[in-house]
DNA sequence: TAGTGGTCTAGACCACCGG
DNA sequence: CGGTGGTCTAGACCACTAT
């Protein structure tokens, strides 16, 4: 290959994309082998793997082996969202970060619990319910169960010192994750924590996470009136 | 390398993510270099890249030309959201889809929107106001501007019969994009579109897409009530 | 400026799966 | 079974940036 028509992966992919773009592959075609587009474009095959690994990524292409590289039919939008320590996300606004433990004990969790879990049965697991602060105020409140068999160390924790939020997180990285967010009105357990009238909506957000299959938690996370998530890329 | 050592670059990836879990690599420290990995391994320096780009991606590295790899002392979680076109979202439910339009017409865009779309001002773009139902109910409100600037074609469209979400998601697609989810109370108005009651919590989207700086379009997305969005990873 | 990650190449073999 | 994408290797050069 001479260096004049060295091309990078980039540029692979955004002339791949263009074609998608403009119908010269369209939906549901099929893309030739990447060993025939590497000789189009005059460089490696691998270069042009990884163009198309982004792309597949991006949700525009499917890939299968001997199948070939075909257009999807129906494009995907993705979207990433970033979610940091909680304690982070606050101080990274410029205000100042309280947090307030409430309650932490070992119960025997309802079904609703288990489900999102995954688990038929259990023994009791701890549940921690705990308020985010922001500049005083109420910011986020949590309602968690930790799966102690997976966790155990978690009973060590002071958790009256440190979130179980951040404490997790640090230590308890996960293979797999769920993540629903819906809008709910707030009830008068909510209005009271919060701090705010009943029935304000509130964005609810419930996370499990699962290190190969064994669950490590699940959390309902109601956030403060006016709370927004932010996604971009 | 002897074939008997062959490893993948997963296997090196939950090598390292295990060293991380486990703080033998803590928050903060520096790891060795990809090349002495590599040698520790007995694996190709690109077989160690290819594993770190992924923990990277994941949030749990920071890597930097001649400043190594750090371990993120705050580590983030990742989630993604899969959006797909409304209609195909609601037929995949087994529920019929209906698509009905308000409104399509040229007007000056206001201050909020052009901000939104990063502009300062521009001339008139097309104001689309429309509804999604799922089995003759209300699924989701759009109001949506559209910078035919940038996307001429779709003053072309016929928009009675095909959605603007569909035609630009087919048509269009993007390289950026900026997305706000967060929980509202419904208004007189929304009320009367979504057949709710006013003040009933909603979940509300806001969505604006870019081709290279361009803006192509930015929407309020209202859904009805109990609609949630899923992501698992 | 030197050291580190980022990328490209050329070639090889493997794994999956459609015909 | 054969064809395609997926991966690994060994080596080279580039680009960024900490020192």
């Amino acid at each position: 290959m001479t260096d004049a028509l060295r091309q990078s992966w980039k540029d692979i992919r955004d002339i791949i994309h263009a074609r998608i773009t403009d119908r010269r592959y369209a939906p549901g075609d099929k893309l030739p082998r990447d060993e025939d587009l590497a000789a189009e474009f005059g460089c490696a095959r691998s270069t042009v793997h990884r163009a198309m690994q982004h792309l597949a990524e991006l949700g525009l292409l499917e890939r299968k082996r001997k199948g070939g590289t075909i257009v999807r039919a129906d494009p995907i939008a993705r979207a990433t969202l970033d979610i940091p320590i909680t304690r982070l996300e606050v101080e990274a606004t410029g205000a100042s970060y309280g947090y307030r433990l409430e309650s932490a004990q070992m119960e025997p969790a309802p079904p609703a619990v288990l489900a999102r879990l995954g688990l038929k049965g259990a023994g009791p697991m701890l549940h921690v319910l705990a308020l985010h602060l922001a500049n005083g105020r109420p910011h986020i409140f949590e309602d968690r169960w930790i799966c102690t068999q997976t966790v155990p160390e978690i009973l060590a924790v002071d958790l009256t010192r440190q979130s179980a939020n951040e404490w997790l997180v640090r230590h308890r990285p996960h293979t797999q994750y769920a993540l629903q967010v819906a809008a709910r009105a707030a009830d008068a357990a909510l209005a009271r924590r919060l701090d705010i009238e009943p029935g304000t909506p509130l964005l609810v957000m419930h996370r499990t996470t699962w290190w190969d299959d064994n669950p490590i938690t699940t959390v309902r996370a109601v956030t403060h009136p006016g709370y927004a998530l932010h996604m971009a890329g």
